[in-house]
DNA sequence: AAGACGAAAGTGGTTGA
DNA sequence: TCAACAACTTTCGTCTT
């Protein structure tokens, strides 16, 4: 820890553009770059012993010495209602440190609940964004990204007159792209239930809100997301990419769905490839019609001179 | 039978008056 | 605020392998 905190300190260069104006915002727990924009901030954040309002000295204590603060600590059984009978789970009675320990958290979870509701939705927020990422298997720094910036939301009452799912599934959204881990929106409507159009509302809201620096979403992140969700070659991958790269520095994906653009290079990359995918098996992967994968296909190859013997 | 094709109508978001 | 518009989807009949 100590460690840590020595080596933040010492951060006076952007690991991007090498620049030496950092400035640091403590109260946003951010430090910022301000030659390129770059903001490194889930370093930073969560310093602090946020579990000191629990003001019971054996929790500080514990608190210091137990899991790594994380963004995600809202989370872990605080949610789930602690019954009132000193029993376990067979029924026998508890042994004295056990009930101790059962009614610290009775009394810490009370704690929780009577504070006030921002904290609260949050905790709800936190749980259910849990649920949702490992549903979808992904990995703690997306969570953590996601956490950091539904937390941030939050803070800027940004929630209020719109609903927690809604601008969970965005903020989640956007963690994926922020940690190059690229997922759609519809995947993630998919899984919370939230129409996409909603989630990309929110996300723009979100992105203009929180000045989300995020890059455009990057095709190729897409192409290996659903490169490998296809299986498709090494090989195929590569042309992919060839086709994609193409395709950009001609101009032909400006205004396009990216989706519709990766889709298409992937079919016409399996098909050169002999590693021949069908459009429905590919449309069905990224999430776009088939339709859309033979207009796209057709342009491009059309423009850029490739030739499918089919 | 499965895949590919394309026309036509529908949808939701953006744009510009 | 609203209509025009472009991109994309849905649907469906037809052609190809």
């Amino acid at each position: 820890m100590n460690n840590k905190k020595r080596l933040l300190e010492e951060i006076t260069t952007c690991p991007e553009c090498k620049g030496t104006h950092i400035i640091r915002d403590p109260n946003r727990g951010e430090l910022i770059c301000s030659d390129c924009g770059l903001v490194l901030e889930d370093e930073l954040i969560d310093y602090g012993p946020d579990w000191r309002s629990f003001d019971n000295e054996e929790y500080e204590k514990k608190a210091h010495t137990g899991a790594p603060v994380s963004p995600l600590i809202h989370d872990g059984g605080l949610t789930t209602e602690i019954g009132y009978q000193n029993r376990d789970s067979y029924g026998n009675p508890l042994s004295n440190k056990a009930r101790a320990q059962v009614y610290r958290l009775r009394k810490w979870q009370k704690r929780l609940r009577i504070r006030n509701s921002t904290d609260r939705s949050l905790a709800e927020a936190l749980s259910q964004l849990m649920k949702i990422s490992s549903a979808m298997n992904l990995p703690r720094d997306v969570r953590e990204t996601a956490a950091m910036i539904y937390r941030k939301a939050a803070e800027k009452d940004l929630i209020r007159g719109r609903t927690i799912d809604g601008i969970l599934a965005a903020a989640l959204y956007a963690a994926c792209r922020q940690c190059h881990v690229p997922r759609t929106f519809d995947e993630i409507s998919k899984v919370t239930g939230i129409p996409k159009k909603d989630i990309a509302r929110n996300y723009r809201f979100l992105s203009r809100e929180l000045k989300l620096r995020l890059p455009p979403a990057s095709p190729l992140d897409y192409l290996k997301l659903f490169g490998s969700r296809l299986h498709l070659s090494g090989e195929a991958q590569a042309k992919a990419k060839e086709i994609l790269d193409q395709a950009e520095k001609e101009k032909l994906t400006v205004g396009q769905n990216p989706l519709g653009i990766v889709a298409a290079s992937l079919y016409i990359a399996s098909v050169l490839c002999g590693d021949k995918k069908t459009q429905r098996e590919v449309a069905e992967q990224v999430g776009v019609t088939e339709v859309t994968i033979r207009n796209k296909y057709k342009q491009l190859s059309e423009k850029l001179g490739i030739d499918i013997a089919l």
